[in-house]
Parts: C-alpha cells; sequence; structure tokens
DNA sequence: GCTTATTTATACGAAGCGGTACATAAATCA
DNA sequence: TGATTTATGTACCGCTTCGTATAAATAAGC
C-alpha cells in the first residue's frame, strides 16, 4: 500500500516540555506549575502539527495508528491518553489547522492594501499552503475534511460548515470594505463576490491535489481576481 | 466505525445478463454470441453502478470489498475476476461515473439555450447528483477522487486531471458560442469564465457533502451566474 | 527511602482487511 | 452423455487495524 508508509522521520527532538500551554488547574499565576509524575516526552502543539502532516496527505481513513505514532514519535498508548482515540484526535488537529490557517490569513488582512494586490496576496498564501508537502501537494484540509468525514460524524461536519463560513466571511468583509473605499461599484454584493472567491479557494485546492503545476493556478487566480475586481 | 456499514440493500433482483456491452471476440455481428460456461449472475454495468455508489459515499479507504460484496450482490472471487482488484475497480467506477455525468451535461448541452438559462439548468444538474444519495449527499466524485486517491496513484491522476479539464472544456465551449451569439461583450474571456463556472461546480460539491441546504446553493449558484453573463 | 502520581514502553487480542485456493454449479460443445 | 469452459460459493490465509492491559520509568510529596 503505497500511501500507507510514511517516510521513517528524523528521529523528533524531543523538548523537555516545560511550558504547558493551559492548566485545567484553578493556579491562578502563570508560573509553571509543577506536575506531579514523570514528565511528558512531546509538546501536544508539535504532536498536533505532526498528526495534521500525516492526516493532510493520506486522509483520515488511510491514516493509521502506527502512521501517527511514528509521525508524533509518541507511542500509542500515549496518543491515546493525551488525545483520545482516532476520531478526537482528527478534530483536535483540524482545529490546529483552522488556527494556523487563521493566523496566516489574519496576517494578510492587517496588511491592508488596496483590494486587487490584497486578493492576490492571498490567493498567494493559499497556494503556499496547498502545494506545500514533502510528498506532493496537499490541497486545503478544509476541503478535505468536507469530502470525508464531514458525511458521518456530526462534530467534524459541525467544524466544516464553520470552517467554509468562516472563510466567506472573510472574504465579504474584505469585499465590503473595498466597496466603502469606492473600490468596487455600489452595485457589486460583496456576499456574492465572497462565494466566488472561496470558490476560487476550492477550486485551486482540488486542482493542486491533482498536481496541476503552480502557474497554471496562477494563471487561474489572476483571471478570476480580474472578474472579481470588477465587481 | 459508522462509515464502513452499508444498509444491507435489499437483495438485488439478478438480471439474467442477456446482453453483452461489447465483446473483445471478432465476430462481426451484434447478435448476442453465445458464451461457453456459466452464465454470469450479474450485468457488469449494474454492478459498477452499484460499486459506484459506495465509493462515491465512503471513499476508497473507508470501503472495504465486503461493502462492495454486499453492494453488488457478487461475492469477491467473482468481483475480482470481473473487475481486478481493488483500484482497478475504483478506476472502473470513475470510469462509468464519468461517463454518466457527460451523459446528463451532453442532454443539456444539446437543449442549445441562451446562457443565463443554460447555465442555470446545467447547476440544477449538478445539485441534483451532488445532493443526491439515500445516506445524504455525496458531492463530485471527480472532487472526492481528487483529493484522496488522485495524490497516490498516477493512473487515477490522470482520469481526474482529464476529468476537470473535460468540465472547463464544456463551459468553455458554451461561453464561447455565447460570445459569438452577442450574450457576452467581445471583451470576456470564455477561459476565465469558464473557471468561474467551474469553480463555482466545485464548492457547491463540497459544500453540499458538509450538507449545506439546496436553497443556500442554489443563492449561491444564482449569484456566481448574475456575474458569469455579464462576462 | 517510601508512597503516590503520571507517563512511557511492550505486548497482546479480537476484529477486519485484501486476496486467493478449492470445490461446486451451470452453461456449451462434441 | 461426457468433456470443457466459465462463474459462483465457502473457507481460509497472512497481515493490519484499533484499542487496551500490564509493567517499567520518572517525577513530586512526605
Amino acid at each position: 500500500m503505497v500511501q500507507k508508509r510514511n517516510p521513517p522521520l528524523p528521529p523528533r527532538a524531543r523538548p523537555k516540555a516545560k511550558t504547558e500551554p493551559a492548566k485545567p488547574q484553578p493556579a491562578a499565576g502563570g508560573v509553571p506549575p509543577k506536575r506531579r509524575g514523570r514528565p511528558r516526552a512531546y509538546e501536544p502543539d508539535v504532536a498536533l502539527s505532526r498528526a495534521l502532516d500525516v492526516f493532510w496527505k493520506d486522509g483520515f481513513a488511510a491514516t493509521s495508528l502506527d502512521d501517527l505514532s511514528a509521525a508524533t514519535g509518541m507511542n500509542r498508548p500515549s496518543l491515546y491518553g493525551a488525545f483520545g482515540d482516532k476520531r478526537e484526535l482528527y478534530k483536535k488537529t483540524y482545529e490546529s489547522y483552522r488556527n494556523r490557517a487563521r493566523a496566516r490569513m489574519g496576517e494578510a488582512f492587517a496588511a491592508d492594501m488596496p483590494l486587487r494586490p490584497m486578493l492576490l496576496r492571498i490567493y498567494g498564501i493559499a497556494l503556499d499552503m496547498y502545494l506545500s508537502g514533502e510528498d506532493g501537494p496537499r490541497g486545503c484540509f478544509t476541503v478535505m475534511t468536507a469530502t470525508s468525514e464531514a458525511v458521518f460524524d456530526p462534530d467534524i461536519r459541525a467544524l466544516v460548515v464553520s470552517g467554509l463560513g468562516e472563510m466567506d466571511r472573510f472574504f465579504a468583509r474584505l469585499f465590503k470594505i473595498a466597496q466603502e473605499r469606492g473600490e468596487l461599484p455600489a452595485s457589486a454584493d460583496p456576499q456574492v463576490l465572497a462565494n466566488l472567491a472561496s470558490a476560487t479557494i476550492h477550486t485551486i485546492a482540488i486542482r493542486a491535489r491533482a498536481q496541476i503545476p503552480r502557474t497554471e493556478l496562477e494563471t487561474l487566480v489572476n483571471g478570476a481576481v480580474d472578474v472579481m475586481v470588477r465587481g
């Protein structure tokens, strides 16, 4: 099975896990509250990021716990203890992806440039994400999740719906601001344009996954942006 | 595992398999050339259609040979003998899907109506397909395949690329004809519009899979068509 | 040093997986 | 009728899967 085996990752540097991101403990101060037993040999954030790499590449069903174990450097019982079963881990992985994607898009948004360069920049970031991956382009993890697990698991479906909606609203805000600045005709409908912008995100994600070359995707994006900035 | 088990299909009516669609035999006449051994208890077309139902719903990795066996009414050795292993079966299934989709779109195309109603009709057909399915909407099988198996199997990837391209060319022809008829401004770029039209197909396929309701998808389509028919 | 708390490491088990060997059934051909 | 050809049905194989039971390791508290 070609798609099952990950290349044997370099033995992950195991940080000493000093910083606890969030303690359920009612302790007030942010100081490191000494834990009682054996310290963990992993950092949850790093492990989730590693798990994301595998899920993103292979999808939920084709990813085994052994794959996840190898990728994170955690053995199976530790994985289970830390994140729950495979589905739970997938959900947490997806949330970590969303946080990452949101942060990147937030940066672009904060740059506050005119509509056209802003859109081109956003699509550039998207292409960087979708075409990255050691074993070929990975596409968009939201799209991957929508086409696989979203049908069966209501929780995951809710996450995906929220992800799609967030993207739509992000673009809608962008077009609304541009319209208020006079960069778009008054007749333009920011909501419709936002849907088109999301659709363009989705289509490049799918095509990236089919290994359509970047230049072709950029041509597609340029054309789409031309239409959008015209309102 | 929720997504593994199919509801036990009603015991499929087993036709007598009289019509052989295409014989590799050099025999000329189209008359039923009598086969030698025990007659098959299935019709390949029906079996492929049944297999499509399962693959489409669950994806390649989450579909077991037992699932396929149950869906087609063929036991595992028969499946193997008829279509080869799981991957081969998937490819043949995908081709049968493409044929079906092409036929439907071809009908719409042949109707030869003005651009806007034509587009609306095409998206109506797409929505019918993507929202059908006994256990929830199924999305677009090309998109599903692109996001899963296309990464690992070059043959499947080639099929997907060809499927995406066919859709693009279909829309491009549509816009070109409309432009020649004067329904679109001369400045419009049929290729760009075709990409937007495909992107709209892709986005509604993804959203359908996330169980976004049809009315919402139709609103999205209407907005996208408004932008497209303006050129 | 001993107890307690927490994590890691090994190993196991029941179930499911894709694929196939082998015997049986049903047709044609001679 | 008997040989041949093709398809079916059962049962099995070796392997992988997810999850867990159990023991060893490493920290703090006393």
